[in-house]
DNA sequence: ATGTGGGTGATTTTT
DNA sequence: TCACCCACAT
């Protein structure tokens, strides 16, 4: 590659320089994964082998797209660059050389809800009660702990330690020996393990700092100290690292992030080279300046001066809304009249909100409106039940230590409950075994054996599984191995049994598992059952976000990092909300809010709406919101303020130069929506979202818990309270 | 051992 | 609003 096309002189700076330190800070929207890319290119269209690079990247998607962007430049080296996130890259190392710090290459990864049960189940163990502290709170500090490398076995107990301390301090060594015993990691120990190994094998260590002549990190403000310290150990004898990174974007603060790692990495590389890319070559004067107003009120950062040279563009828009529901159907409406306007489509819109649970009433009125929308976040496809439940039976068979994924499958059986798991699990403990064994030497002692109780019958039966597709194991692709184990435990029956559309549903998602593993198995070199349950477990919502389908996208602010729209809502502007408010705010958790807010902005190429509504349904009943302060920061002369008229059936009128009074009586219900409920008579024919066509059966109850049984065609009988079951006559 | 019904408390954000 | 937990029944 010997010339570099498309890039501006910084960017071609960066990427030629290959040896030595360097830290390129690159503001929203300046290039930065151009850069990244075509600086791997360069390295290997310079001869440096693909296996010798290893970049970092903070999503697996990122990684993918990095490399297929790599592809087009540099051709099939690209797919034998070490590339992933900082998770998946080192599950991978530590597969290969986990025997030497007492794992075995088949361990199992833990999320966080593994990490939580094992926590309450050692909890339990040392006779503390799980009321208070909640395993929850022990689990979430024990975390903190490790982000900050503090290890099980360095606590030091102070004097001013409070009780609370004392039972993380207990339980913190305990939960790693369970760990160590059910030959499992969770997603910390994922970056602490390899610096332990690396700690305690120089030679191995030297391995990888010979095989890694170049480094590169990407979304550096959002590394942890365990991530600074492995890379810190692997770089540090070619010293060719380049750490990619924009302090105005650190938004994972709450998860160990350290911004301080940009500081640190000045101090362990002092000769380090800095570039800095300033032009933004997204968005329009008018909404950087916007993102600009807020995040200079933050007192932390780094001194740089984003600019573009486009166009001064739309005036910013900031609505207000009586509700939470005028608030979204606000934003339908928008979204309908830009796409009759101009020439967009619906995949041109984002709409961001700071949590998950403010979906709901967008999705409803995006349904509504007959709008196309993909979900990104929420409920994780991978932590859904049904799908645990058939990764659990994975689980044991790849790794039986895995105590926890097996008596997880144990309590799936019939007759098969708390009691008998604790017999199992002490059994266990007096043998100082896994449950596993205990299970084996049962089965060995029972079998031939002729009267059965229930329980025996449920145990031999789920061993003998285990046992069959031990031996097995070797001979199937992962595919077909997965798809007659749950042939044969008769998940799908059940599912089927039951009939209704959650099961329905359930049963549509085990589908998708199976043609998940289908697709790992296509993409992957020697695709094994190891190797799919780990690529699973460091999966997000995010990763497997695409963008094909013509639909507006709706996501968290966090989620969007790295993305960009031409059209993007931000909403619920509220206090509380956004920035969002538990106690007092300390200055560091406002600033990381700015952050946030300085991310979803400048995700907006042509056009940035922003929104609040002054009430909104919240845990169920409604709640008078309060406007973000964050809208106090920004200079209001250069936005388009709209607001409702606080009396309905007005004309417009104009206020000032930049505050305009609306009205939006045409943003209620007028789809039928049962407004007053008594309307549901018996006999009557309604509708619902989920269930379709239904008869009315019977009413009863009163005021908000008048509920009425209603038979539907899809599912049959069944009673909902009206007040909640939106239905509809046409 | 499992199913139900009511009371309750919860919301960050994610590898 | 809803999911989860406990108590109680079966």
């Amino acid at each position: 590659m010997n010339h570099l096309p498309d890039l501006n002189e910084e960017q071609k700076a960066a990427v030629e320089y290959s040896y030595g330190p360097s830290m390129i800070i690159a503001g929203a929207g300046s290039g930065k994964t151009r850069v990244l890319t075509y600086k791997i290119a360069h390295l290997l269209s310079s001869g440096v082998r693909p296996y010798e690079i290893l970049a970092l990247t903070f999503t697996n998607k990122a990684a993918g797209e990095m490399k297929s962007r790599i592809m087009k430049l540099a051709g099939r080296d690209a797919n034998d660059v070490w590339m992933g996130t900082f998770h998946s890259i080192f599950a991978r190392i530590l597969r290969a050389e986990a025997h030497n710090i007492g794992f075995s290459r088949n361990y199992t990864i833990y999320d966080d809800s593994d990490s939580e049960k094992l926590t309450e189940s050692v909890m339990k163990d040392l006779g503390l009660s799980t009321d208070n502290p909640k395993p929850k709170a022990v689990i979430s500090h024990i975390k903190i702990l490790k982000n900050k490398l503090i290890l099980h076995d360095q606590l030091t107990d102070g004097n001013n330690s409070n009780s609370f301390q004392k039972i993380v301090h207990k339980v913190y060594p305990e939960y790693q020996t369970r760990l160590l015993k059910n030959n499992a990691m969770d997603f910390d120990d994922l970056l602490i393990n390899p610096i332990l190994l690396f700690r305690s094998y120089p030679d191995i260590l030297e391995k990888y700092q010979r095989r890694f002549r170049f480094i590169l990190v990407d979304e550096y403000q959002d590394t942890n100290l365990a991530q600074y310290e492995i890379t810190k150990m692997l770089a540090s004898l070619h010293r060719n690292i380049s750490v990619v990174g924009d302090d105005a974007q650190s938004i994972y603060r709450w998860r160990g992030a350290e911004i301080e790692n940009i500081f640190s990495f000045q101090r362990d590389f002092p000769d380090y080279k800095l570039f800095k890319l300033e032009r933004n070559y997204r968005s329009t004067k008018k909404i950087l300046s916007v993102a600009d107003s807020i995040i200079s009120n933050n007192r932390r950062q780094i001194r740089k001066s984003l600019f573009t040279e486009r166009e001064d563009g739309e005036r910013v828009v900031l609505n207000e809304t009586l509700t939470d529901r005028d608030e979204a159907h606000l934003i339908s409406k928008t979204i309908l009249k830009e796409i009759s306007s101009r020439k967009l489509n619906f995949r041109d819109f984002l709409i961001l909100y700071r949590t998950n649970a403010q979906s709901r009433v967008l999705e409803d009125t995006l349904r509504l409106n007959h709008i196309p929308y993909v979900l990104v976040g929420g409920v994780k496809f991978y932590e859904r039940k049904e799908i645990k439940d058939v990764l659990a039976y994975l689980k044991v068979l790849v790794n039986p230590k895995d105590d926890e994924a097996l008596i997880r499958v144990l309590k799936l059986q019939d007759g098969i409950g708390d009691g008998t798991v604790d017999k199992l699990r002490s059994a266990a403990k007096e043998h100082s075994s896994s449950v596993y064994d205990v299970l084996i030497r049962f089965i060995n002692e029972r079998e031939g054996k002729q009267k059965r109780t229930r329980i025996e019958a449920g145990l031999l039966n789920l061993a003998s599984l285990f046992r069959k597709y031990h031996e097995v194991m070797a001979e199937f692709s992962p595919g077909e191995l997965v798809r007659s184990l749950i042939d044969e435990t008769g998940i799908i029956r059940q599912l089927r049994n039951e009939g209704t559309i959650e099961a329905n549903e359930r049963m549509n998602n085990i589908q998708e598992l199976l043609s998940g593993i289908t697709e790992y198995s296509d993409k992957t070199d020697n695709p094994s059952l190891e190797g799919f349950l780990q690529e699973v477990s460091l999966v997000t919502d995010i990763d497997t976000y695409e963008d094909s389908k013509n639909a507006v996208t709706l996501m968290t602010m966090h989620s969007s990092k790295g993305l960009e729209f031409p059209v993007v809502f931000i909403a619920g502007l509220e206090d509380g909300i956004f920035p969002l408010l538990n106690s007092p705010p300390t200055q560091e958790e406002l600033e990381e809010e700015r952050r946030l807010f300085y991310v979803a902005a400048t995700r907006a190429k042509d056009r940035l709406y922003m929104s609040y509504a002054l009430q909104r349904y919240r845990f169920g009943s409604f709640c008078y919101q309060i406007r973000s302060r964050f809208l106090d920061e920004i200079d209001l002369s250069d936005i388009e303020f709209i607001r409702p008229s606080t009396q309905r059936n007005k004309v417009v009128q104009e206020v000032g130069s930049s505050i305009r009074y609306e009205y939006f009586n045409d943003l209620t219900d007028t789809n039928d929506h049962i407004v007053d409920k008594q309307i549901v008579r018996k006999g009557a024919v309604v509708f619902h979202e989920k269930f379709g066509r239904g008869t009315v059966i019977e009413v009863s109850g009163k005021g908000e818990r008048r509920k009425a049984q209603i038979y539907f065609d899809t599912i049959g009988l069944k009673s909902l309270v009206l007040k909640y079951a939106n239905l509809s006559i046409k």
